[in-house]
DNA sequence: CGTAGAGTTGAGTGTATTCAACTCGGGTGG
DNA sequence: CCACCCGAGTTGAATACACTCAACTCTACG
């Protein structure tokens, strides 16, 4: 569904200032995986929204915050997370471009994290109620939205996992997995390696791990051949196969091949 | 929100074999935190509905199922769950009565875990796409529903932090924590005890811990008086300021408290 | 009375943590 | 220009939390 083609266009976009004649946020994100009409492109493109900047380190908002705004991230990485009163901290999920933030705010009345710029970043910002009256309005882009709810409690879901019950080394080769996949959305031809712009001490906080077991694990990794570390922070997965052997990795929770409710015969069911 | 009152009114209705003037399985979860409307009770009610008994330990569903029903939990505890190749097993979520399950079912083309019953278990199941087509025909039901996807989410990340970064002593006191406010919804004359119809082996598949150490963990709970362990599995909080402090539990998760969509201000505000 | 499942406890092991020191590179200010 | 500092990465040593293995108890059940 997602075809690296249009994973490209995207991410173009989002180091050109000026749109021109390309999509919106929504309707980017919306758009990799959705092929859109002329008229629901109109009626994304149509909401109002701003445009924001952090520099890395910044936050976008606090746990506890009520928010009543919801984020697609255009460039850069952030993370969510919670940071338990004596500082140990979780990282709930890494924020990529195209990635939406505070999805669930018309749902919620105040957030329970944290959401920190990881590099520099630029969102766009939408009304929650703006996009609860367009999925009313357009049901196939309220299904769109809601799939990609599902797909983020997909991916929390194997998160858990991750964290309950692989170890280290199983935990590191699964994220790297996870965030390649992610990144580089799997086709036959994907590239296997990435920019990961975290510190090793970030990576832990987001496994459950502290920064000295990290760093022991990943050079675990790499003297055994299976992954490269550049400098400027890049990874190279360099035997697939057998990473995706430690980290039991399979793709399907991902959830990047099919939208079931946005087939022909599924919209018919529901009228 | 929720009251008391109504949520022993759930578990009544719960145990009764016939509904009589009781409202179906839909409007009773609904409707302990939503005051519905005659019409929305009708529409909900009026859904093709079937009623499944489990035994103990059977499945509801595997991991990769391919499953168009959503349930609700009427009687009994469930759990949802994935197991590594190598038998290591990890529990996402207890599941107790009034409890959504394949929730987002329209939206995923197989399941991601598997769903077993803990006890002797009662459910009804609706087709997914009923509820889509229902959530579009009532504003109000489609922002309750997707109010639980978004509270089911909030659970799932404070599993995550409880995985990741609590030791197995504040893991399950917070644990006891949230099944207690989740099953005596949060009042000020909430009772302190439950039964917990689970063994120490699945209370560390949930926790991420081993049998032995649950159980030692355990013992140290109730040697410091903070909890009680009844014969049949009953759990008491003994000492509730203790524990949540221990545990750093801050309900606010639960989202027991409100739904901002349901609001008149923003109910009008998406039309 | 025997068995099976759950709980309990001890002993030894191991994975991951903490504390600490050191390297390295980039940036800043004297 | 160089000294200094800081953040990130690296490594060693000691510790601790949690796991495994194993044995034993207790209760329910047939």
């Amino acid at each position: 569904m997602l075809s690296r083609q249009k994973v490209l266009k995207f991410q173009k976009a989002e180091t050109d200032q000026k749109d021109e004649s390309e999509l919106g946020p929504l309707a980017r994100t919306i758009g990799v995986f959705l092929d859109l009409t002329e008229e629901e492109i109109s009626a994304l493109d149509a909401l109002n929204r701003q445009k924001i900047h952090l520099a890395a380190q910044q936050d976008l908002y606090l746990e506890g915050d009520a928010i009543d705004r919801t984020y697609v991230l255009l460039h850069g990485w952030m993370c969510r997370h919670r940071t338990l009163e004596d500082g140990r901290r979780q990282i709930m999920s890494f924020v990529l471009p195209g990635d939406l933030l505070n999805h669930f705010g018309a749902y919620q009345p105040t957030t329970i994290h944290t959401v920190t710029a990881l590099t520099d970043a630029v969102l766009a910002s939408f009304s929650c109620h703006d996009i609860v009256s367009l999925s009313r309005a357009y049901p196939r882009l309220g299904a769109a939205f809601a799939w990609l709810g599902a797909r983020k409690y997909s991916l929390l879901e194997e998160h858990v996992v991750r964290i309950g019950r692989r170890n280290a080394y199983e935990r590191i080769a699964h994220m790297l997995l996870e965030l390649l996949h992610c990144l580089n959305v799997v086709d036959d031809s994907c590239e296997d390696g990435y920019e990961l712009p975290v510190t090793q001490e970030i990576l832990g906080d987001a496994l459950g791990l502290s920064l000295v077991h990290v760093n022991r694990t990943l050079r675990r990794l790499r003297k055994e051949g299976l992954i490269q570390m550049d400098s400027n922070r890049r990874i190279v997965i360099l035997d697939m196969d057998a990473l995706t052997e430690i980290a039991e990795f399979s793709p399907d929770y991902l959830q990047h091949r099919s939208i079931p409710i946005l087939t022909e015969e599924n919209l018919q069911k529901v009228g």
